[in-house]
DNA sequence: TCGGCCATGAAACATTTGTTGCACGAAGTA
DNA sequence: TACTTCGTGCAACAAATGTTTCATGGCCGA
């Protein structure tokens, strides 16, 4: 097995856990969650709090190769102090290759995804969320990278209201679908350059039979935003030669799914308690812990 | 004299500062300037770097109000504790309603997303990318909406190892792939709170079966990042009441498949361009217009 | 100059801290 | 069954912590 980066105490802590006794991975566990707190009051505090001994703290600091527990806090003091330089900000692009140069394509490529963002234009969203939120039905379209977008809509907007949301090609070749489309349901398309021809045909399919169709695109100009009635611009672009960025797309998307909740009303929040609760009901979820 | 705003310790020791002795004056300003180590490292230690007695951290806190070095120590503790909620600081959530609510919401919404994005740390991003590259094999796990990153991910790395790459559960029951898993071989799991039974055990599986496990969480202690090589985090509470953000998974997993893809190197880039090819012989685009 | 006052450092104090030795009990092995 | 190993809680330990006391020395007013 590869060397695991021991960038972090809590990493090698992450690492170790599973191999370590019980009584040790609920400590261990409880010192990951509450790491702040690990750093400033006492071994003691830590243990009634925990409802644990003392001493399994310092049991748990030597078993991940520490002399002992104040070796571990101050490992932990150290990865938690305030990082001296800036986060971010006016980062010199320098050394483009050398030991780190991963390290600044994914700094560059994080850069780029955030630089999108503050370009998104409030108003259309929430127009389209008014549109959404009159739709008797809606459908949604993405296809290759912009699918994840397209599910992910989905997978929201059905969340409050299960009967009215659908993946276009959901239940069987995407041409049934299509012939579906009715006037005062709405159907989302998402797409960017190159635009696939399945989308073009979707978003046509949609104008000629009166549905209100919403575009989520990186320009105007894109072949699905014609004669859409709102169109939602995201930048795709980014560092070249590399995968256009989604972000943009998903936040749009995000944004669109909690304007419509909230348009929804009481209504919309009684449908998401329920479905929660069924989640629920069904144990899908693991139980928080204290 | 108007009561000055106790906000905060720190600036209560500003106050009070220029009426002090010159011995604590020089303490006080020690202990402002290094709040960090006065909250994680003892007195008598604070003393020897600054050049103090250490009485003097006793006398300074009960000259500005405090019973002692403890009580004062603990409330700068606090003041330093990371907010669990609302890093938006001072944001004045004026006007939930009116004629354009649903734009403000809209316009908090995505500095919602936004705001997450900067605190990504790029380090394990590209360690985790190492990991990807070397991996014989590549499994991805997303449940919920993180199926939307899962897909992503699943995609965009198939364009240039379309062999080796595979979502959990996708050719079947999500067990039978549990029973997959090999040492060299990469396994991903994307999740955040409420964590799913699902994810986690597919997460335990890789790490019994000794394959590398990389987790993209929300949480240092989230159940699937136990054991796991590498822990990309990001940020998914925003909003209350509204659904996690998804734009700062998005933006590892498209990070993550950007550096993967650079270490692949010329073959992956040839794969990419194969890939391409094949596609635009398919006419799946739409010939971009002059 | 004297006497009171306060700031200051050093040492002694009680308390709390992290650690370790020990005993008990469960799980595994011969 | 008998023996060993290992995990665990308890209690005692030495070290370190924050606090207090005391002695010193400088400062100002009488």
């Amino acid at each position: 097995m590869a060397e695991p980066a021991k960038s972090s105490p809590l990493s090698e802590l992450r690492i170790a856990l599973p191999s370590l006794p019980m009584r040790l991975q609920e400590v261990g566990r409880f010192v990951a969650a509450n790491d702040y707190d690990a750093t400033t009051r006492s071994m003691r505090d830590l243990a009634a709090v925990a409802g644990a001994d003392p001493a399994a703290f310092t049991r748990l600091a030597k078993a991940i190769g520490y002399s002992g527990w104040d070796e571990l806090r101050a490992a932990l003091t150290e990865a938690r102090r305030p990082s001296q330089i800036a986060p971010f900000s006016g980062r010199a692009k320098s050394r483009r290759h050398g030991p780190n140069a991963d390290v600044a394509l994914v700094t560059d490529k994080l850069e780029a995804e955030a630089a999108g963002l503050p370009r998104i234009r409030a108003q259309p969203i929430a127009e389209a969320a008014c549109a959404l939120h009159d739709a008797k039905r809606i459908w949604i379209t993405g296809y290759r990278s912009c699918r994840s977008v397209a599910e992910l809509l989905n997978y929201e907007l059905r969340l409050f209201r299960p009967e009215q949301v659908q993946l276009v090609g959901a239940s069987g070749p995407d041409d049934l679908d299509l012939g579906a489309f009715r006037p005062g349901e709405a159907v989302i398309v998402i797409g960017f350059m190159p635009y696939t021809h399945a989308s073009v045909r979707v978003a046509q399919a949609a104008y000629r039979a009166g549905a209100s169709l919403i575009a989520i695109a990186d320009s105007p100009s894109a072949p699905m935003a014609e004669g859409a009635d709102h169109v939602l611009l995201f930048e795709a672009a980014s560092s070249p030669g590399f995968f256009p960025s989604l972000t943009g797309a998903i936040a749009i998307a995000q944004s669109l799914a909690a304007v419509t909740f909230s348009l929804g009303g009481a209504a919309a929040k009684k449908r998401l308690e329920n479905t929660e609760a069924r989640l629920a009901a069904a144990s899908t979820y693991v139980p928080e812990k204290g």
